[in-house]
DNA sequence: TATGAATGAGGATTCATTCAT
DNA sequence: AATGAATGAATCCTCATTCAT
C-alpha cells in the first residue's frame, strides 16, 4: 500500500481555529497521521517532528497521548489486529462450513488490509518493539495463523474443503492477503471491496471439495 | 523468514588465518553477513558495527567495499533480484504453454524468497534507498510483476491457463510467494524445495484450464 | 539524612475533602513537600510532577504559590537558614562563656541538621541557583561561619576555651555538624535530642581550658 | 572544595597539536575535566559539550572512552573511593594502636578531600547513579564507616582511645573530614598538607586515653 | 588494506513554564 | 484557585562517515 499519495489527515489541532475536541479525538489523530508517515517513509525515517508537523502542534505535545514514538508504533500495529480479531470472532460464532468461514474472513481480512492500519501489521517491523510489546505482536500474529488455520481444518472435517496441506494452504492464503497491504493504493482503480470480494473468492476456489460423482477436477 | 538461528556465515577474516583472499569473495561475505543481520534486525537498527564485528573486522574497514549503509542495503537487493531475473530469463527462453512457465516461475521463485537475498526483496523498505537506487528497485519490481503477467497472459492466450482477472491473479500468485520470505525459517520442518515444489502446484492449480465438457467458470 | 522512609506530609488537597485551608498553610505544604523529595531524588531529578503528585494537586498549581521550582528549593533553604539564625542570635543574647554559647549553639544546630530543611543546608547545590539567590546563601554560609568562630574567639578570649586554630576549629566542628544532614534518618535508632545532647559535648570538650595547674596538653 | 578558580586541566588535545598520546592517558583526562566541571556546576548542569569544550574535543568523541555521562560520574567517584581504600589497606596493615592508625587515616583521608576526585565521595549525589553503581557506592561509604569505627573499637581495646560512642565518634570524625570536601580551596591559604596535619592531631586529640592518675572522665 | 579516533547530524525525550479555560 | 494542554529549550546519545596513520 503506497500512501504518498493521500490527501492529508485532517488535523483537530487546525492552526486559528477551535481547538476543542476530546482527548479520544486527538490520540486518534495522532494515530491516524503516525500510521501514515511511518507506511510513507518507514518508521525510522518517519520522526516525531514529522507526525507531529502534520497536526500542527509541536512534537512533545505528542507525549500528552503516547509515552514514546515505540509506544505509538505499537498501537497502530494493535488497531489493525484488533480490527482482525473482530472479525475472526464474528467469523468463530458464524454458523457454516469451515469453507464458508473461510471465504468470510478472507473477504473481510482482504478489507482491513487495504487500510493504513491494516498495512501496520504486516508493513512494519516486529524488531522495532520493545520485547513486551514484540511478545503480545508475535502471540497475535499466531492467533490469525491458528484462526485461518482452523477454518480450513474444519472445513476439511466438515466436508467443505478438500484435504490438503493445511499448514502451507494457509501460508499461501495469508501470503496473498498480506500482500494487498504493499500493493494496494487508494487512488488506484481498485476499491477494498472489489478487492475483498474478488480474493474471497479467488483464494478459496480451489480448496472447495468437488462432487464426488465421477470426476474430480484438479483442486488447489 | 526469521534468521536468528542460522549458523554464522563463516569469515574470511577469520583472527589468526590466512587473510590473503580475493577482494569479491569479501566483498561477498560482508554482503552475506549484512543481509543476515538487517533481516534478524532490521535495516535501521543494525549497525556496520554489527556487521562488521561478525566479521572479525573494523567497521571502516567495511568502505573499502561498499561507498555507505545503504550501498551495501541496494546491493543485498539486488542479487535477490538479480536471481530472479535470471529465472525470469530462463523461464522466458523455455519451450512450452503459459502455464508451464508459470509453474516454473514459481517454483524457482518460491526457493529463491527462501533464502536471504530473496528475503530481500520484500523485507527491506524500499524508502530506505536513495532516489536513484529506488528507481532502480521499483522498475525491478515492476519487472517481476510483468514477467508473472505475462505468462498469465499467454496462458490465457494459448489455452493452458482459464480466461482471468491478470492482475489480481499475479497479485495472489505473488503475495503468497512473497509471504515465504516472512515465514521461512532455515531450520523448519520445510526445506525450500520443498515449499518450491508444492507452491508450484498450489498455486497454478486453480488456473488451469478444465475440460471444455459445457461449461466452467471458476478461475483462480 | 535519608528522608525515604518518612511517613508522607499530610496535604491540604486531600481530595473529597475541605479545601479551604489558609494560603499560608498550602504554602507550607508544598515545601515540606518538596523539600523531602528533593532530599530524596536531589534536586535535578526531583519534578515539579512529582512534588505536585504528592500533594494531589496538579503542577501547574505550583506556580500559585511560587515562581519556579528555584525559588522552591531556595525558599527550603531560607527556612533552614533562618532556624539556624534564629538560634545564633538567640546565642548571641546569651550570657555566659564562648564556651557555654558555642556548646549551646553546637546542640541547636545539630537538631537542625536532623530535620529536612536543616539538612537542606548542605544537601543542595548552591550552583542551582541564580546568582542573586546564591549571594544571599553564600552570604549566610559566612554569616553561620562567623558566628561559631565568635564564639570561639570570644571563649578563648574570656578564657573558657583554650588557644587554638580558629578557622580550622570551626570547621571541623561545623563539618561534625554538617555531616549530620547527610546520615540521619528520622527511623534510626538515634533522635536529634540525643545527637543535639551528644555532639553539644563532644565537639567541644577538646576545647575546653584545662586546669591551669602544671602542664596542659594540646587538646583539640 | 570551590575549584572555580582552578586553572584549567591542560588538555592532551590541545588544538593544533600532537594528538598521539596513549589512550589510558585521553581517559583519564576527561575524567580530570569532568570531575572538575561537576564540581563547578554540579553533575546536572554541567554537560557533556562542557567537558568536551574544555578538552577540545567534541562531544560524541567522549564516548569513545566512556558509555554515559554516568559512566563518567561513577569513574570520578570511584577514584576517590580507590585512594580512600587504599590507604585504608595501608593503615589496616601498619603495625600499633588503634589511636595510632587512625590518626594516620584521618592525616590521609584529609588529604584526599582536598583533591577533586576526593570530594567526589560527599559533593556527587548518590541517586544520581544507576541502581547497580549506586549499589557499588553504598557499600564503598559503609566500608570507609566501618574502617574507621574498626580503628576506635581497636584503639578501646588497645587501650589506646578513652571508652566512648564508637558510632557517634567516627560520624563526627567523618563529618569534620568530609567537609573538607565542601570548603577547601586550592588556591587559599591552606595547603592539604596542613590541613591533614592539623586535623590528624585535632580530630583525635580528644579521644586519647589520659593518664591513669586518679580518675578521668573526660570523652571524645 | 585496515584501524583508531573523531565528527556532524539528527532524533527522542524530559521538564519547567505558560496560557486559555 | 486550579487545570489540561501545549511549548521551547536543552541534553544525552547513536551512528554513518571520514581521515590520518
Amino acid at each position: 500500500m503506497d500512501t504518498r499519495a493521500i490527501s492529508p489527515e485532517p488535523s483537530p489541532w487546525l492552526p486559528f481555529e477551535s481547538r476543542r475536541r476530546a482527548r479520544d479525538e486527538k490520540r486518534e489523530a495522532v494515530l491516524r497521521t503516525a500510521v501514515q508517515l511511518f507506511l510513507e517513509q518507514g518508521y525510522h525515517r518517519a520522526t516525531l517532528n514529522g507526525v507531529a508537523e502534520r497536526l500542527n502542534i509541536t512534537k512533545p505535545a505528542l507525549y500528552n497521548y503516547f509515552r514514546s514514538k515505540e509506544d505509538i508504533l505499537f498501537e497502530c500495529w494493535s488497531i489493525g489486529q484488533e480490527r482482525v480479531e473482530d472479525r475472526i470472532s464474528e467469523t468463530d460464532a458464524m454458523p457454516g462450513s469451515g469453507l464458508l468461514k473461510l471465504r468470510n474472513i478472507v473477504g473481510t481480512y482482504a478489507g482491513i488490509m487495504a487500510s493504513a492500519f491494516g498495512a501496520s501489521l504486516v508493513r512494519f517491523n516486529v524488531s522495532d518493539l520493545s520485547e513486551p510489546n514484540r511478545k503480545v505482536t508475535l502471540a497475535g500474529k499466531r492467533r490469525i495463523d491458528r484462526a485461518f488455520r482452523g477454518y480450513i481444518r474444519q472445513g476439511i472435517a466438515d466436508g467443505s474443503i478438500e484435504p490438503c496441506d493445511i499448514k502451507l494452504t494457509a501460508f499461501a492464503i495469508l501470503g496473498a492477503l498480506n500482500w494487498i497491504g504493499h500493493w494496494y493504493k487508494p487512488d488506484g482503480d481498485l476499491t477494498p471491496d472489489q478487492i475483498a470480494e474478488d480474493f474471497s473468492v479467488r483464494l478459496t476456489a480451489g480448496l472447495a471439495k468437488r462432487p464426488q460423482k465421477k470426476k474430480a477436477r484438479k483442486p488447489a
